[in-house]
DNA sequence: ACCTGAACACCGTTCAAGT
DNA sequence: ACCTGAACACCGTTCAAGT
């Protein structure tokens, strides 16, 4: 628990043989890469609220304060370990021929990837995504749309909504996969349809049991990527 | 500053006339309308993390332990907040004839407000949008798809799908809205440049100047709703 | 019913000091 | 170069007490 190390040896009579000689190399105990695992690990089991510096310096075996010579601020890891994320999405090569499977399989990897990490996604929406795991993403998915004829603003605001779209859906589906959220939903239905004479329309079509969040997804990104498709054949040329 | 009324009065003699009188009905100092619009406008000045409630107190001239009586956690006064900025959203109506211009009117309407106050769209990602104003939002949304021919799970699928690109698109431009974004910017532009062997499209497409937020929101609020029309028109009747 | 005041167990971050 | 230890200015939340 409490981070110590026999390092000044007292004065007991031969007692050079009871300590270590001081390691020759100095490899620093601690590294970016170790943290960064750590960060990740931490923010798994208790959220971004539960990553404090001192509960991570803990998990190392380190004191709170020795973290910023390797860091500078608390966000710093949070951006850096939510750059970790995105390096867990399969790579999956790219030109399968057809550019929107490409881009289905890409949300899809995403989706897949921030849904094991549930924090991620809330964090995801409100951090710049300039991580190189997050621009290597990018990058796919630029590529993809851009084949599809998109350009210029059309081809930014295309690549931006799909990045939004699948966050933003996995946020939402995280919001509600904590325990108790059966519970929550049938408070929920149960308070929907005591006022459908206020909302109508979602006591009739938003009342449901266990939500299916794959064909949630999948049928939203299919409506999405039809849209983007007709964009592209719309424009096909345009700075 | 500090939290003081004269209420106990010193022995002064004649010092009646200097107190007033217990006021008769006892109105009580803290509602939780104050309470929720004050904290609208610390929020507003200093974004989620800035909201503690100490500072909320002081605000209100009052103890930070008195809010617990209106609020049960920090938690409550986010979400009581976030309502607040639902309700700011024109209701504008309804039936214009046309679903898809009555959905766009809806989902800039939802943007303007949650741009008004910028802490707001990175709130709403993650947590469930179950108050009045939300709800009837949502309400209008529904009953606004419904008339597309929308039912059941694509129905659903739609509805959410339409507000996750709304709040994940004005949370992206609230993160590029903060002073010294232009700086920002630049050196995010500097660097893509820079790695154009590693991201030749982004270098090639995503490297631009001040971003054009508003076209950028509506091209693919298009897209989206473009695709939405023929989910609606593939699927005619779903439960 | 509504507000105060003290208290508890935390935070992120700094900075001088050690090795 | 890398880590420690003390310190500062904060946090959210509880609970008994006042009126």
């Amino acid at each position: 628990m409490s981070p110590k190390r026999a390092q000044s040896g007292d004065a007991v009579p031969g007692g050079v043989w009871l300590r270590e000689p001081r390691p020759a190399s100095r490899a620093p105990a601690l590294t970016r890469e170790r943290i960064v695992a750590a960060a990740v690990e931490v923010l798994d089991q208790g959220g971004a609220e539960g990553l404090s510096m001192r509960r991570l310096a803990d998990a190392l075996d380190v004191h709170a304060t020795s973290l910023y010579w390797h860091v500078s601020h608390r966000d710093d890891l949070l951006d850096l370990a939510l750059d970790a994320v995105f390096g867990e999405v399969a790579a999956s090569g790219g030109a399968s021929g057809s550019w929107r499977a490409d881009v289905a399989a890409f949300m899809g990897g995403l989706r897949a990837a921030l849904l094991r990490h549930p924090w991620s996604a809330a964090l995801a929406v409100s951090r710049p995504l300039l991580g190189p795991n997050a621009l290597a993403h990018s990058e796919s998915v630029y590529a993809a749309l851009a084949r599809a004829g998109l350009a210029g603003l059309d081809l930014r605001a295309g690549a931006a909504a799909v990045s939004t779209f699948v966050i933003g859906s996995v946020a939402a589906e995280a919001a509600w996969r904590h325990p108790g959220a059966a519970a929550a939903r049938a408070a929920v239905n149960d308070h929907l349809r005591g006022s459908a004479d206020r909302y109508p329309t979602l006591a009739a079509h938003a009342v449901t049991g266990e939500e299916d969040w794959a064909t949630h997804f999948t049928r939203g990104a299919d409506a999405f990527l039809h849209g983007l498709a007709v964009l592209g054949a719309d424009r096909p040329e345009q700075g």
